[in-house]
DNA sequence: CCATGATATGACCAACTGGTCACATGGAGG
DNA sequence: CCTCCATGTGACCAGTTGGTCATATCATGG
């Protein structure tokens, strides 16, 4: 793991430092990695583009310390969301989680751009690695909320734990899609719902999921 | 809309026609539409740069022109797979379904890679309405499994239908995304895994989904 | 053999890219 | 005032891009 960032930049006045990081993130999230232009952020973060090869080795060193910088902050958030519902049960403490996804992203915007570049662009450099640390959250956290549902008694005891987190991970993770990309969802227009409408349709989802699908079982006495 | 493939290119012979279909195909899947370069797949295919202007109007009227071919070849999996499934039950047909998604990626993985850019590239040329064709394809096709499957009593008659739609693409196109692309899913692990894994698996998302997540309620004479 | 019109070609263009480097600036210590 | 070192700078570089165009090739029909 070579230094990405240099120490002349961590000796920056701090706003300096922001400029730069707001910056890069605005252009990586627009554009994806290739085809964010230096340039660009040079010119938004009012520096030198020499200043930069100051601060960070290449291209790619700006794009991973921007990314670590993201990761911290949705660290943070899913850290909060967990501890404060913990005495909710299952279901509320999903919706509450999903519907805390919505206000992170609406309040911030480009790291959840930065996210769905990482998803999808082939040239992210050690994209599958950084990939793999971002899901790996999501996973773990998923696993946690649906342990404790398990622990007491909220749940099928017989769930196949692994593919229940798949789906729920599945079931989240488009619902925020569905709510941030345009056209994407073409079935509950969640691109252009109000929050009340998004909590809804949450509550609804995560209903369907609790009851399943399946008709119920003829009475017995048929 | 302008027309984007001039006649020229429809009167060349059809090999050389594919030959250059193919590789704007490759190089688009490949890198996205802004980073695909003209001239490789000018190099691929055989031909001059000048031809390629001869043929079509610009770069976007190319990607334009592969992705209705490529549209045209998954519409006819669509009604083949629908079609051919359509005495099983609701379920079955859902799993049979993910199954041929399945293969059809193996089969065209370019295809599938342009569809993944098309979901997240920002610069595609008439995203918006690119990717609203699509995804109004997968809605429409699980809406009218949905109303099958309600028609014959074979699922809860009181189920949302919108939100039911929503969840089972979500986890379809979850599925077939985690099953394609490494280090995207760390749960399941579908990345590595072969056929009869998948199905395995497959089944059993199935049947989380068919069942619900929640405890059955106790005994009326607690 | 020529004329005509469609098709093929690749050198060329301006614009932009990530990255470099010789040099300017600034402030602290002697 | 000079030295020294960290920091700042933007002209410059080679490489690539999408797109153009004058010219060459080819087939057809007279």
């Amino acid at each position: 793991m070579a230094e990405t960032v240099r120490p002349t930049f961590l000796n920056l006045p701090e706003d300096k430092q922001a400029r730069i990081i707001e910056a890069a993130l605005s252009e990586f999230a627009d554009k994806g990695y290739q085809q964010a232009s230096l340039n660009v952020i040079v010119a938004h973060s009012g520096i030198a583009k020499g200043s930069l090869y100051q601060y960070f080795t290449d291209k790619a060193g700006i794009f991973l310390y921007v990314f670590d910088f993201a990761i911290a902050v949705v660290r943070r958030l899913l850290v909060q969301v967990k501890d404060s519902t913990l005495e909710e049960d299952f279901f509320t403490r999903l919706e509450r989680s999903l519907l805390a996804g919505l206000a992170f992203i609406r309040q911030h915007p480009k790291i959840y751009g930065i996210y769905l570049k990482i998803l999808f662009d082939q040239q992210v450099p050690q994209r599958q690695e950084l990939l793999q640390r971002v899901r790996q959250y999501a996973a773990d956290y998923l696993h946690s909320l649906l342990r404790q549902g398990l622990a007491r008694g909220e749940l099928r005891p017989d769930l196949p734990v692994a593919s229940t987190v798949f789906l729920l991970d599945a079931l989240l993770d488009r619902f925020l899609q569905a709510a941030s990309i345009p056209a994407f969802d073409v079935v509950l227009g969640l691109d252009q719902a109000n929050a009340q409408v998004l909590h809804t349709r949450a509550r609804e989802l995560l209903e369907v999921l609790r009851r399943g699908l399946a008709a119920p079982p003829p009475p017995a006495n048929l």
